[in-house]
DNA sequence: GCCCAGGACGGAA
DNA sequence: TTCCGTCATGGG
């Protein structure tokens, strides 16, 4: 049974940005335009046309969640247009929005992201679905492995998800959140330093992966993750922020403080415009 | 063969 | 504290 959800006029939305930027690893799109993917134990199939949503596998009310689509979109987007570079990036990727991941998922699948590609993250996150997930009902498709699924047993079906030096951390990782629990809980109701520590303490998970988590699986958006790609951006357009040569976490840390005193609290926003920009917007479904 | 990709870690300096 | 080599994996 399929539902349409209709977008107000003031109501700014592009799902093919929010789900080709990369923010995202189970989305793919079909030659008719549908775009599928699987949160939490749901298969998501959602178009759009112009104003209206057509989306089946889930409610309304959780599309709106997932999608953010509560949120007033304008508002932050006034809140960082600071110059034309950001500006331009803007009008560029119009519409994109930072998506609401489940936070468990998230974590493991940018502990899957180091010195990597996003074909690769895809996969990788996709083989552990099927290696250690519950197929759903009536879907080819299997469900993010659930915490409790990673124990002694895990290391084996680790094995086939091609996960490089990776399936150290994350078994490890994996293990040490399912066993303890609550540590979303913990993550939410620290302020925002102290969640980020909390993450970093993650074998596995440095300071690109916990800002992604944070902004991506807890809409922590003063969260300003810096890849290869941010940083010569921040060369480019804002040269006082980053230097040449080797990437030091002194200068991840310069760049991320610069990136909230100069975008404000939604700096997590401008970074995703900017990366989407630098993508290329037009090449992206 | 090389270099690079939504980096992180352990050990040396 | 700050560098520096290394860590699987695949694509160009």
């Amino acid at each position: 049974m399929a539902h349409t959800l209709n977008l107000s006029s003031d109501q700014s939305f592009s799902l093919s940005l929010t789900l080709g930027c990369g923010q995202a690893f189970r989305w793919e799109q079909d030659e008719a335009g549908w775009w599928e993917g699987v949160v939490g134990d749901e298969v998501i199939r959602v178009r759009q046309e112009d104003r209206s949503l057509t989306f089946t596998g889930t409610s309304e009310e959780r599309l709106i969640e997932y999608f953010a689509l509560d949120m007033d979109l304008a508002h932050v987007l006034e809140t960082i247009d600071r110059d034309p570079f950001i500006h331009a990036a803007i009008e560029e990727c119009a519409g994109l929005r930072i998506l609401r991941q489940p936070s468990w998922e998230c974590l493991l699948s940018y502990l899957c992201a180091t010195n990597t590609n996003i074909p690769m993250v895809k996969k990788r996150v996709r083989l552990l679905a099927e290696s250690l997930g519950e197929r759903i009902p009536g879907t080819d498709q299997f469900a993010f492995p659930v915490p409790s699924v990673f124990n002694e047993t895990c290391a084996e079906p680790l094995d086939h998800c091609r996960l490089g030096y990776r399936k150290g951390y994350l078994a490890t990782t994996a293990c040490q959140l399912a066993a303890e629990g609550g540590w979303e809980g913990r993550v939410r109701a620290q302020p925002f330093e102290e969640a980020r520590q909390v993450l970093t303490r993650l074998p596995g998970i440095g300071p690109k992966a916990a800002d992604c988590v944070l902004l991506f699986g807890f809409s922590r958006y003063e969260a300003f993750p810096v890849d290869v790609w941010i940083r010569r951006i921040m060369q480019q357009f804002y040269p006082e922020t980053a230097a040449e040569g080797s990437f030091t976490p002194k200068e991840y840390e310069r760049i991320r403080r610069f990136a909230w005193e100069y975008f404000g609290e939604y700096a997590g926003y401008a970074q995703e415009y900017l990366y989407g920009a630098r993508m290329g917007a037009a090449q992206i479904p």
